[in-house]
Formats: C-alpha cells, structure tokens, sequence
RNA sequence: GUGGCUGUAGCUCAAUUGGUUAGAGCACCGGUCUGUGGCACCGGGGGUUGCGGGUUCAAUCCCCGUCAGCCACCCCA
C-alpha cells in the first residue's frame, strides 16, 4: 500500500470536493454582492517579499527552495504581499476604492493539529485607497453576509471588535507607559489563554500600575460606555467618534441586525501591522478557532515599498469553517450525482444507448448509463445506487420515471 | 521545534494473563430474485496488525526507535 497525502495535506475525494465548491461557491457569491471582484496571483513568489514583510523568523514556516534557475522562492503562505504588489505596480490606473477578492491555496511549513493544516484555501477580501469607516463596516457587513448564506445565525457566531487607536488610548489612560505598549499588547493577545495570575504577573514586570491591571485582565469586558467615559474626551476623541460610527454603520448594512457585533477590546490579531479596527469571527460555542480575521492597515502597503495607500482586508480559511458546518449541519455540497441514468433490456445494443446518451449530452445533460449489456435489475439498482435524478428505460419507450 | 495520548480492512470495531490460518457489520465487486426492493439470499476481493528493530518456543498484545494522527505549547503571516 503506498502512503497517503504529505502530512498537513488533504485528498479532496468527490465528496470533499463537493463541500469545498460549496463553500467557495458561497464566498464568491456574497462578494459580487458587495461588488468586489476577483483575482489571483502566482501561487510561487520570490522568498524576499515575505521576508521584507514578517523578517527572516518567518522562513521557518515557508515551504521555500531555490529553484531551478537559482532563485529564492517559497509557496505563499498569504495572500497580502502578493495582492499589495499588484495594487502597487497599478496604483494610479486603478479606480479607487479598490474592492478586490480572491480564494488561494495558502502554505505554511508548521505542525499541524485541529484547523490548522500545512495548507489550506483562503478567502482574501480587500479594500484599497479609503480611510472612510463606511469601508471597515462594509468589510465586516461582507463577513456577516456570508456566515449568513452559509445559513449561521447571529446565535451562532460573533463579531469581536476592536481598534488598535482606541486601545492604545485607553491604556494610556490607565497609565501603560508608551513604551510598554508593545509588550502589553502580547499579553492581552494571550488572556484567554494564560492564568489571570500569570498575565497580572507578567503586566506587573511591563511597569503597569497595579490599579491598572486588574482593568486590563478584563479588558473583554469593557463596554463602549467605558471607552466614552473614560478617553471620550481624551485626544482620541475622534476615534471614539469613528468607531460609535462603525457601531452604527454595520448593523445598518445589516438590514438593522446589531446582534452579531460585540466589542473586545482583547482582540489584538498577533502583534502585526494592523492600524484601526480590528475583528475575529468565532463560534459562539468556543469549541473552535476563528473563523476570520481582518482589519485595516493603513501603513503596510508603504513598507512593502508599493504606493502609500490605505487598506484594510479580512482572510477566512475553509478548514474551521468547513468544521463548524459539519457539525451544525449546515455542509450543503450540490448534487455530484447525473442527471439521467439510461437503462436497455440485453436486447438493445449498446450503440443505441449510446446515441440517446450523445443526444441528451448535447442538450446539457449529465448522463450515465452502464458501459455494457446487463440484466434490467442490475442497471436499475446502479442508476438507484448513483443518485441519478431519473431512469430512463430504452427497452419500451415511455415507461420513463422518476429513479428511486 | 518541545511535550502528552493514540495507531488492526475504505469506515466503525473485535481477537482469553503473549498462544492455531487476525474476525464481524457497513461499503465495494459478481450472481440469484422479473417486479418497482435504497429488499432478501448466495458468493468474492480486500490486512506484512503504520514501519523497523528487540525480548520470547511464540508478539496485534511487552520494550526501543521511527513515521503518522490527535491534543497542548511555539506560532498564527
């Protein structure tokens, strides 16, 4: 027996496939909703531009090689390098705001474990050259829009929201210093995961006032209100303002639905390079890892060296995803089954099988039939056993009929 | 990369303290049933028990290594 996929990879038999198609197919449908239109991009880029972006620590995770023609490159493990050059290379010609999704097959070289493979598919939804809020709940709305196609309520899943200016103003309020912003944010982005003790430990050696970390542990809990009354009148006035807007907007876009919004300000999205809002889809369960993740970042496309625009974009994968379906029972693959099985008494020879299947081809059937002379009941218990629509039985003309 | 748990047919599982030729259901293939049966019955293919060593008269079972899966770290672009 030979072995079975790499490890990290998947074999997409009919049935896997189906599922995946199914889930792409609803991605693609609710972007066009939202007008944002498709593209790609090689799936093999040099390993410098992932470099330039994440440094070399990040190799340990590339599949990279040098190819044949003495090159770096590496399999791309994300979407945004690749997406940042093309909107670069054509930032002038390119009608703004620039609304553009795509659905790579992304690789990362790490051990795998439940929702995480060594390669996956991966929705990228972006937006290119605005500032304007309207843009970040439009993104979110988008997010919603498809958890919603997929046929998930907002009992199901939540939106946990923050923003990156505003938490930067509220723990300046409680007296983080500014230059232990960076490390305070690690140790929110590790809460939920971490004992209270341990992280009120580790704030504790950051320089944070003792009053100020028991905030801080429960920053998840810290209501809107909290944000107004306690830096609403701060210099970050406005981004309170902006994101009371955001609050506004997405239910809006919603139809006038605010249940799926909840705002966290324990969000951080690792430590990258994200500038303002910020958000994590979850299962309200908790039994899974994010469903999607995005935000906006402003400043990326100008130190990749590409043109200095505003951006903002969310990744969701098909894998947990893909999980928490299956388990709701929500995974809808289509029909892989034809939609006519043709049947023939031994007598009729195969050509005239044939010839009635290459009729009905040509006029856009799916159409199988038994590739030899066979006994009536056995052609009926395969065409029953393929989930064929209806069996048409050649023999006697008119005694077609449902199958099954 | 680190640690823990687990590996028997395509799937779900058996196999006496270590003891004949490793079994069953489902699935698959062939056949019978000429009547609408996702029936029934008969038959068949399919396993180096993940792989490699070791202990033993004898290993699916015990020990070591390795690979793979799951889980927790790391990381999450």
């Amino acid at each position: 027996m030979f072995k079975g996929a790499l490890p990290g990879f998947r074999d997409f038999y009919p049935q896997e496939l189906a599922e995946r198609a199914h889930i792409m197919r609803i991605w693609r449908e609710v972007a066009r909703r939202y007008a944002f239109v498709e593209y790609d991009g090689p799936p093999l880029e040099p390993l410098d531009l992932y470099t330039k972006k994440s440094g070399d620590e990040i190799v340990g995770q590339l599949y990279n090689f040098v190819d044949k023609g003495g090159r770096e490159v590496a399999l791309r493990p994300e979407m945004t390098p690749t997406v940042a050059r093309m909107v670069a290379a054509r930032a002038n010609a390119l009608r703004k705001p620039v609304r553009w999704f795509s659905m790579p097959q992304l690789f990362r070289y790490e051990r795998q474990q439940k929702g995480r493979l060594r390669e996956h598919y991966q929705l990228n939804v972006d937006l290119f050259g605005t500032s304007d809020i309207a843009a970040d709940a439009e993104l979110v709305a988008c997010a919603v829009d498809m958890m919603r196609a997929f046929g998930l309520e907002s009992s199901d899943v939540v939106v946990r929201v923050s923003d990156r200016r505003i938490l930067h103003a509220f723990l300046r309020s409680l007296g983080v210093a500014e230059e232990a912003i960076g490390g305070v944010y690690g140790v929110i982005d590790k809460l939920e995961r971490t004992p209270a003790q341990v992280s009120g430990e580790k704030l504790a050696a950051l320089g944070v006032p003792a009053q100020a970390i028991e905030r801080i542990i429960t920053i998840a809990s810290v209501t809107f209100d909290e944000v107004q009354a306690r830096i609403g009148a701060s210099s970050a006035a406005e981004q309170v303002e902006e994101f009371a807007r955001f609050l506004r907007y997405v239910p809006a876009l919603l139809g006038g639905d605010a249940r799926w919004l909840q705002l966290d300000l324990s969000i951080v999205r690792g430590l990258a390079y994200y500038t303002g809002i910020v958000f994590e889809l979850f299962d309200r369960s908790g039994e899974f890892r994010a469903i999607c993740g995005g935000g906006r970042y402003d400043n990326l496309l100008k130190s990749l060296g590409g043109a200095d625009m505003p951006a903002l974009g969310f990744g969701m994968g098909d894998v947990v995803l893909g999980e928490l379906l299956r388990s709701r029972g929500l995974m809808k693959p289509e029909s892989t089954a034809a939609d006519v099985w043709l049947g023939a008494a031994e007598s009729v020879p195969l050509e005239q099988v044939m010839a009635e299947a290459a009729r009905r081809r040509g006029a856009g059937e799916s159409v199988e039939y038994a590739l030899r002379t066979q006994s009536m009941s056995k052609q009926r218990k395969a065409a029953q056993a393929s989930g064929a629509r209806e069996f048409v039985d050649l023999s006697n003309d008119g005694n077609d009929g449902r199958n099954g």
